[in-house]
DNA sequence: AGCACGCCGACT
DNA sequence: GTCGGCGTGCTC
């Protein structure tokens, strides 16, 4: 038994003491036990999952316990040795990467079958069915996924009727993938325009290379991205690779899905957070045997596992979705280029409105080819986008949150029964202190970012904790005007009611999408005509292509602009350049109204022309003169606990601990800066304070170094309870 | 993180 | 004399 090699297993207990691997026997009805493979071990006094990373002689003195039984699906060494990375990248446990990579439960689940419609309602009226069996194909069509009895009843009719249908193949018994999957192929590509021909043949001569490059492709709102994915996807299958394709969660439709199974037919697998256990190990399944060879999905997707990885294309890359907030805290970028790098593959990113991370990494020296698309298709005209002062509003004393010009274009748009979405903003906390009279908006003198207003009556800022009383006037003009900001969508709605007490008004929102695909229920209802103006968040800015809206009001810009973050800027001329490329898609013409206090911002000016590069030029400068990201690397240590005063101590001594690792740096070109300890910009959540140090550097490896190793040792010498300590690498927000 | 072992107070 | 409080220490 003594210099036998072992299983090394971690195990799944999500603690840093026990991050490394145990030494288990592996009984012969198990072996060979290939490394990956998920397995349920004794561990102490129970039983824990836990995964096979390797096999090596255990040190001596211990007493080693057989695997107690293996679990279906693991992984590949591809992805042993991706998770292997990502807990280096993101200094999270091992276990916590793995679990990541490998998704949740993996058990193979009885997955419930129904009944649907297997042809299109064209092909049915050609058919010419008996009126009962009509009615049958009715009931299914409005519910789909009943089973025999159900759809019975609902139709009025007898279950052999429902049978008959099933035999004329009519209906499919099946689980909703299964259905899915059915699909078949159909329709002609589009012509491609000049643009779209001469990127793809690109990118094509570059498949066909076989060797990791990554393109960054700028295209302007309704250039035609999707069918540029579309052929290199199939050059991609023709060279028999496969393909992941990328969606942020909110853009992940029914009718993207569509696009590509039409496209693809069964060749297409989905995986998203939705899916149930079963459902996505069905998918896992079709993808790892070589079944499915183009994955759609938000994204975990990019951890699918492929065994011949030719693209991975990220839609609307700038998108902040690809960057997962919870332990290990990965940007999908990373782990894109990762995989493609091992499998000699491309990655291509693509967006109207780059990250800045992104596309400076795609100038000519970075390590992105930049592809650009500035036509639209078919020629159509960019939208116009009208700016109105809120400033000037209230000169004239119009004291609502519509300006009048908005109210106008309203009013219009009723009458001629064409639909309009208003859009607010109100993501997390956005309170922000302005001027009404002048527009002033209370900064912090040492960082350039906007005070937050405190119940305590001061006001802060979240990014080096200077702090000051809120005033009563305003400092640059003393008019009283002044006051905080954060309209939200049912002061919205409440005021839109009021204006237009005949129009059907519908809201989207946190509030009202919490159920399962409310969402998705609330777009379908507006249109098919349900309402005639969506009020809204965020949500509402994607994946919306209602040919009926021809109007966009956009009701305050600011409260994103005025956001205590460094990415404000970007992240509103993002989101107004999106909503405005949206308006009027359909054949009538589109346009929107952008209100604000400060029409004279870059952010809104740029994205009133649509001039990305512009915008990309001058907000490049602001970020190297501020010494933020591209420019610098940052890492944020939250420490967070229920006692303000163990939370405050905790931090000032991991503080010290940082300023001494930092300090040990050499060289210029490697200094590392610790900011902080200051409250998060959430200072409280869930009855836990919030206090948040930021590190700075121009070395990414550097700056995870330090922060890396200055806890681990920190976490050594302490071992506080009830205060969590975590770490986020490359943070996108620092609330 | 769990879960056992362990060493002191109020109960049948 | 036993049940049970939660302090500390280990888990191949």
């Amino acid at each position: 038994m003594t210099g036998e090699k072992c299983a090394e297993v971690i195990v799944e207990v999500p603690t840093r003491q026990l991050d490394r691997p145990f030494h288990y026997q592996v009984p012969h009805q198990f072996q060979p036990l290939p490394v990956g493979s998920r397995v349920i071990v004794p561990f102490g006094a129970r039983k824990v999952p836990g995964y096979v990373v390797g096999y090596s002689i255990p040190p001596a003195g211990v007493n080693l316990k057989p695997v107690e039984r293996i679990l279906g699906g693991g992984l590949n060494k591809e992805l042993l040795d991706l998770a292997r990375w990502m807990s280096e990248r993101y200094v999270c446990t091992f276990a916590e990467s793995l679990h990541c990579v490998l998704g949740p439960g993996r058990e193979k689940k009885n997955v419930p079958k129904g009944l649907y419609v297997t042809v299109s309602k064209q092909e049915l009226t050609n058919e010419g069915l008996p009126l009962k069996q009509e009615e049958v194909v009715a009931a299914a069509l409005a519910q789909p996924g009943m089973n025999k009895t159900q759809l019975a009843k609902a139709a009025g009719v007898s279950t052999s009727t429902v049978s008959t249908l099933i035999k004329k193949n009519l209906l499919l018994w099946a689980t909703d993938s299964e259905k899915a999957a059915a699909s078949t192929v159909s329709g002609e590509p589009p012509t491609l325009t000049p643009e779209q021909q001469q990127i793809t043949a690109d990118i094509n001569k570059a498949i066909d290379k076989r060797k990791y490059i990554a393109y960054l492709l700028h295209g302007v709102t309704g250039s035609g991205k999707t069918e540029v994915y579309l052929r290199v996807i199939a050059k991609v299958l023709r060279m028999n690779k496969q393909a992941i394709v990328m969606v942020p969660e909110i853009s992940l439709t029914p009718q993207i899905v569509a696009v590509f199974r039409r496209r693809f037919g069964n060749k297409v697998a989905v995986l998203h957070s939705r899916l149930s256990a079963g459902e996505k190990y069905g998918e896992q399944q079709r993808i790892s045997t070589g079944e499915a060879q183009v994955v759609l999905g938000a994204r975990s997707a990019v951890f699918a596992p492929v065994s011949r990885l030719g693209i991975i294309i990220i839609d609307e890359e700038h998108e902040p979705m690809y960057k997962q907030e919870e332990n290990p805290k990965y940007h999908t970028r990373e782990v894109a280029a990762y995989r493609a790098k091992k499998n000699n593959a491309l990655v291509l990113m693509a967006s109207a409105t780059p990250a800045l991370e992104s596309y400076c990494r795609a100038e000519p020296s970075g390590p992105y080819q930049l592809l650009t698309m500035t036509k639209r298709v078919k020629d159509l005209p960019m939208p116009s986008v009208s700016v109105i002062d809120m400033r000037s509003e209230l000169d004239a004393g119009n004291r609502s949150i519509l300006s009048r010009l908005l109210q106008e274009k309203i009013k219009y748009r009723l009458e001629q029964k064409q639909q309009v979405i208003l859009f607010i903003n109100r993501r997390g906390y956005a309170t922000f202190i302005v001027c009404r009279r002048c527009g002033l908006v209370l900064k912090c003198p040492h960082c350039d970012i906007s005070l937050t207003y405190h119940y305590d009556g001061y006001t802060r800022c979240h990014y080096c904790g200077y702090t000051r009383k809120a005033p009563e006037t305003c400092p640059s003009c003393s008019d009283q005007s002044i006051g905080y900001f954060g309209a939200g969508t049912q002061r919205v709605e409440k005021e839109v009611r009021r204006l237009f007490p005949q129009a059907g008004i519908m809201r989207m929102d946190g509030d009202t999408t919490s159920r399962k695909n409310a969402h998705q229920e609330i777009i379908d209802a507006f249109k098919a005509g349900g309402g005639d103006i969506l009020v809204g968040t965020q949500m509402i800015a994607k994946g919306l292509d209602i040919p009926n809206v021809t109007l966009v009001g956009v009701v305050n810009a600011d409260t994103m602009l005025y956001m205590p973050e460094f990415r404000a800027a970007e992240r509103t001329f993002q989101l107004l350049t999106q909503v405005a490329g949206r308006a009027g898609r359909g054949s009538k013409p589109g346009e929107t109204v952008i209100q604000t206090h400060t029409p004279e911002h870059y952010s809104i000016i740029y994205a009133r022309n649509h001039d990305y590069l512009n915008f990309y030029n001058q907000e490049m400068q602001m970020r190297r003169a501020l010494k933020y990201p591209p420019f610098y690397y940052l890492a944020r240590v939250l420490i967070s606990g229920e006692d303000e005063e163990h939370v405050m101590s905790v931090a000032d001594g991991i503080k010290t601990v940082l300023s001494n690792k930092a300090a040990a740096v050499k060289g210029q070109e490697q200094e590392v800066t610790v900011m902080g300890p200051a409250p998060s910009g959430l200072s409280r959540v869930q009855k836990r304070h919030r206090w948040q140090l930021v590190l700075k550097g121009r070395i990414s490896g550097v700056v995870r170094q330090v922060t890396a190793e200055a806890v681990d040792l920190w976490r050594r010498n302490n071992n506080i309870k009830d205060i969590r300590v975590s770490i986020d690498i490359d943070p996108q927000f620092l609330l």
